[in-house]
Order: C-alpha cells, then sequence, then structure tokens
RNA sequence: GCUGGGGUGGCGGAGCGGACAAUCGCACCAGACUGUAAAUCUGGCGCCUCACGGCUACCCAGGUUCGAAUCCUGGCCCCAGCA
C-alpha cells in the first residue's frame, strides 16, 4: 500500500471539503500543501478548516516569524506519508500551493541546498545588474539557462548564485543534500471552476471572513509577531497594514485584498495549465462529486 | 457673486510649445517559475496592421504658430477660500 492521493487546484474550488469527504469514505488523512496554513494563529486569514474525524498535518507547524518553504514541507510529507500508510489509511495532499506538489511529487536536484541567509543579505544589496554580473562571473552557463523574466527576477538570481557557491564549497562530498525521491502510487486529481465563479466566491468568503473578525485576528497577529513575519507576505494580512497606518481606509483595504486574491487565483491557473493534474474536474458543475468519487475509486480498489 | 486652483488614457497622477500615443503607479490581459511561491519576476495594454506604417486623441469651440496636451479667447464643469 503506497498510494497517495493528491488534489490540488485554485482557492475557492471547494478542495478541502472534497479532501474531507474523500477521506471519510477511503479512510485517509490530510496533509495541507498550502504555503500559508502552516502558520499557527493565522486562522481565518488563510481559511483554516479542520474536521473532529479527519486528521490534517501540515498546519500549525511554525510560527509566523519562523522559516519555511517548499524544502521544509516535503521533507515533512515524505515523513508523513509513508506513517499513515503504516497505519493502513490513505494520505491525501491537498492544497493551493502548486510548487509544493511539484517538489514533493518531482523534487529538484537543488531542493536540499539549505538557504546562506547572511549571503542572501549581502546580495540583496545589490543591483540588478550586479546580481546578474555575480552569477555570469560564477557560473555563466547557469545564467543563460534561466530565461528572460528570471534573468530580471532578483530572488532568482541570488538563489542561483546560492546553490553555485554551494556547490563550489561542497563539490568534494556530493550526496549529502540529493533530496529523496519517492516512488508513490499517485493520482492527482484537479479541481477547477469557471474564473468568473471563483471571483464570486472569493467575494463572498472574503465578506465572510470579516464577519468572523479577521480585523481582530490580525491585529493580535500584528502585536505578538510584527510585520516582519509571514503576516507582511500574505493575502488578507498585508492589506491592514495601510489601514492600520492611518493610510487608507477600511473599504479600500478590503478591495485591495479582493483584488490580490483574484489575481492570485489566476497564478495558480496559470501554474495549473502547465503541470496539469491527472484529471481535471469543474467543481460547478453539479454532479462533479459522483465524478471524483467514481474516479477516485477506480484507481483506490483498482490493481497496483 | 468675487478670488485662486483645476479638467490628461479604466482609475490615480506626470508632462506645461517640438524628441508625446503621452514618465510612473494601480487595475486589466498574457506568461515565467524547481528552498521566500498567498512570494518574486517578464511582456502587453487608444484604434487599424503579422510588420514597416497609418489614423484619431489630453473637457468643448475657435485662434496664435512651421508645430499645441502645453500659449490666447470664449463656453461648460469641478474644487478651495471669501461672500
Amino acid at each position: 500500500m503506497n498510494k497517495l492521493l493528491v488534489i490540488s487546484g485554485p482557492t475557492a474550488t471547494g478542495k478541502t471539503q472534497l479532501a474531507f469527504k474523500l477521506a471519510k469514505l477511503l479512510n485517509g488523512e490530510l496533509i495541507s500543501a498550502d504555503s500559508r496554513q502552516v502558520y499557527k494563529g493565522m486562522d481565518i486569514g488563510t481559511g483554516k478548516e479542520f474536521s473532529a474525524e479527519i486528521p490534517t498535518w501540515e498546519c500549525d507547524v511554525v510560527r509566523p516569524d519562523e522559516e519555511w518553504s517548499a524544502a521544509h514541507f516535503v521533507k515533512l510529507a515524505n515523513k508523513l506519508i509513508p506513517e499513515i500508510q503504516n497505519r493502513q489509511k490513505l494520505p491525501i495532499v491537498v492544497g493551493g500551493t502548486g510548487l509544493y506538489i511539484v517538489n514533493l511529487l518531482n523534487p529538484p536536484e537543488t531542493l536540499n541546498i539549505p538557504p546562506n541567509n547572511e549571503f542572501r543579505q549581502k546580495l540583496e544589496r545589490l543591483t540588478l545588474s550586479e546580481l546578474q554580473g555575480a552569477l555570469r562571473h560564477l557560473n555563466e552557463k547557469r545564467f543563460n539557462q534561466m530565461n528572460d523574466s528570471d534573468q530580471r527576477n532578483p530572488r532568482r538570481l541570488i538563489r542561483a548564485i546560492e546553490v553555485v557557491k554551494f556547490r563550489k564549497l561542497h563539490k568534494s562530498r556530493n550526496g549529502k543534500e540529493t533530496p529523496y525521491y519517492p516512488c508513490y502510487n499517485v493520482l492527482h486529481v484537479g479541481l477547477t471552476v469557471p474564473i468568473k465563479e471563483i471571483d464570486r466566491r472569493i467575494e463572498e468568503r472574503v465578506r465572510q471572513r470579516l464577519q468572523n473578525r479577521v480585523e481582530q485576528e490580525v491585529r493580535r497577529l500584528v502585536k505578538k509577531y510584527g510585520w516582519d513575519s509571514a503576516l507582511s507576505f500574505t493575502i488578507g494580512y498585508q492589506e491592514w497594514k495601510p489601514y492600520f497606518d492611518g493610510e487608507c481606509s477600511i473599504d479600500e483595504a478590503v478591495k485591495r485584498w479582493t483584488t490580490h486574491e483574484k489575481q492570485y487565483a489566476r497564478r495558480q491557473l496559470v501554474w495549473m495549465a502547465k503541470y496539469s493534474p491527472d484529471k481535471l474536474f469543474d467543481s460547478g458543475e453539479s454532479n462533479h462529486y459522483q465524478d471524483i468519487e467514481a474516479h477516485v475509486c477506480r484507481w483506490y480498489y483498482g490493481k497496483e
């Protein structure tokens, strides 16, 4: 039994509800592939949902001021998945962070090359052309491999430099940072909805979260962790800062939040178009659940 | 009613005689992406054309000028202060 079910898709398509249903049906446990729900206390704004019967892993694992990354996610997931399987249960990875899922299923060689924060801080002070120059000087080939947009992306340039530097330093003892290549029997189900419907659901959800007093949650978290934390790069949190600082009205802040959420959904769709799941379902269609259930069961109960 | 400021592309906002289809930001569209990914970055964004290029544009109507979003006159509208 090495089966692994993956459910991905843009925000507001009903992934979590689907995962709960399937978990109940197939005796499963969830692993959240969500880069924001890992943060403790960021509950209302990230829309955490739990079920009394079904365990959900990789939620609430670090504080908003702690470090987290795709590599952390993958490492923990590769520990959890066999554990769940050993309990004779089905692990279900659900989430909208496409990179996490891709990295889990198909880890890049560089995944376990750690960041060098001190070095990064130094590089962050450089201009774009200085960064480009630095990478070309270290490894012209690597620079040329990058596409036009990445060559102008400071963050990507910094990581590339970091990787090259690391390899130069550790070329003798290669192997330690090679990622673990799992071989699970994976079914990857994608969930989508026409974009107009996603927009509608996002608007509704923002209203709902306001009613659930996100504002209080944000205020509390800012007090505890400050803006120098995940709060400043999370939709639904970052937008509150100008309002708290008296630079805009609450309506403007909420509008920006909604817009950012919609833009995010579009980016997720672009990502999904590139890394398409095995099978895509439209959760706006009335009988989608039956279709998904049938499809998943065929895989689950089928021969290995 | 007087005085002063102003009307620019979906919005905010530069430009104040030529180099302006008009800096920039936002929104929007299309993408990229392999340890920050709800992040970060790229391209497009008046109309027609694959392109060279052409056409119509900076409230409206006139005028000055080789040339006007930019100057002048009149009109309409907005804002601030005074009445």
